[in-house]
DNA sequence: AAAAAACATTGACATTTGTCAAGGAAAATT
DNA sequence: AATTTTCCTTGACAAATGTCAATGTTTTTT
């Protein structure tokens, strides 16, 4: 039932069988269809939430009702709502899923206990972070530095497995960009 | 001399005598004259900085030859490139002062020693690393969001005491603009 | 105090990106 | 298989932002 999530943690870090007992006694799992919200804007978030299967996307709905996305979250990929999970103040973000998704979840208190009964899920909990956080300073650069053009190739790039999978207009919308031109774009090359 | 580490460390989380003292033992100071590098493109970061004085900024530069601002570090705060830190390759970002500045260094060996011996700062390195990212995300949200009028006026929330300590070129290149187009946004309002 | 360098503003114009509307293709649903 | 919905593309035009050049101001350096 969880085996995904445990083959990724086993691949990297070392778990003993009672450890990973221990985990899959805390583990829930969400199955989610299509457009299904895994979060909804102004409810808390309290999880930790791991994809198993599936695709789904982190974004925030502005004043005109337009929808920007923040964050695709593919197989072995974490999703949630950072902000509101620390704070446990309602969440700005939605999340939804692509495609039918299968989601471990795990709440805080849970995740807590297992940082502090796991030395090496700690250990590499704050390598996930620190390398999340990297991927979120190049995606900055990217925002303030590159044309339309350049945004696009870079997305090629850094997540050559979604564009199969995402609707253009979502990828446009990740980029900043609107779907008129993200077409017009790749038409262009 | 790293009163204003101390004090700032002291303010986050309890501190015995001792282990002011070994923190004190593995501080290096830094001063920077304006415009003084502390990292240059192709240096390896090897470094945690802490801002005790002055201004600092980390931007990259482009195949034009054109800046482009990732981060403003003043008083209190953290600079470093940890893409460079953590993988050891040589930097892709520049830092150098905006003011006269001071800063404290602490190898990367030192700094883990510290956070071996010192379980508070460990915590606290993980919380200020979760709020550092959820920060990114909110200017990623801002920079595929907003047009050049509300990027400033988030920019004059977020960061209100840099107004006036930071070149009007130096804010555009932050948001992603031109220095003409930050101008004529300013004087609109 | 004078000179030099960096900085901010403005105008005229170019380019990029967005808007609106329409049509057709693809995918999901019935 | 038919219908509906979502999605992508295209054109004509609008708006936002960028480019270039010139000028005056402020700040820094000498």
């Amino acid at each position: 039932m969880f085996d995904v999530f445990i083959n990724y943690l086993k691949s990297k870090f070392i778990l003993t069988d009672e450890q990973v007992t221990l985990i899959q006694s805390v583990c829930h799992l969400k199955k989610l269809r299509k457009r299904q919200y895994l979060l909804q804007e102004g409810d808390v978030w309290r999880f930790n939430a791991f994809v198993q299967k599936g695709l789904v996307r982190t974004y925030r709905v502005d004043d005109k009702g337009l929808e920007h996305i923040i964050q695709f979250s593919s197989e072995n990929w974490w999703a949630g709502d950072r902000y509101s999970y620390l704070s446990e103040t309602p969440a700005r973000c939605n999340i939804d899923a692509i495609e039918e998704s299968e989601i471990v979840l795990i709440t805080k208190a849970d995740y807590d206990m297992l940082l502090e009964t796991i030395p090496a899920l700690n250990t590499f909990a704050r390598m996930l972070l620190e390398r999340t956080f990297v991927a979120a300073q190049n995606r900055i650069h990217a925002d303030i530095s590159f044309t339309a053009e350049e945004k696009y190739h870079e997305f090629l790039k850094t997540h050559p497995t979604l564009i199969n999978r995402v609707p253009q207009h979502m990828i446009a919308s990740y980029l900043g960009l609107k779907p008129e031109t993200l077409s017009r774009v790749r038409t262009k090359k």
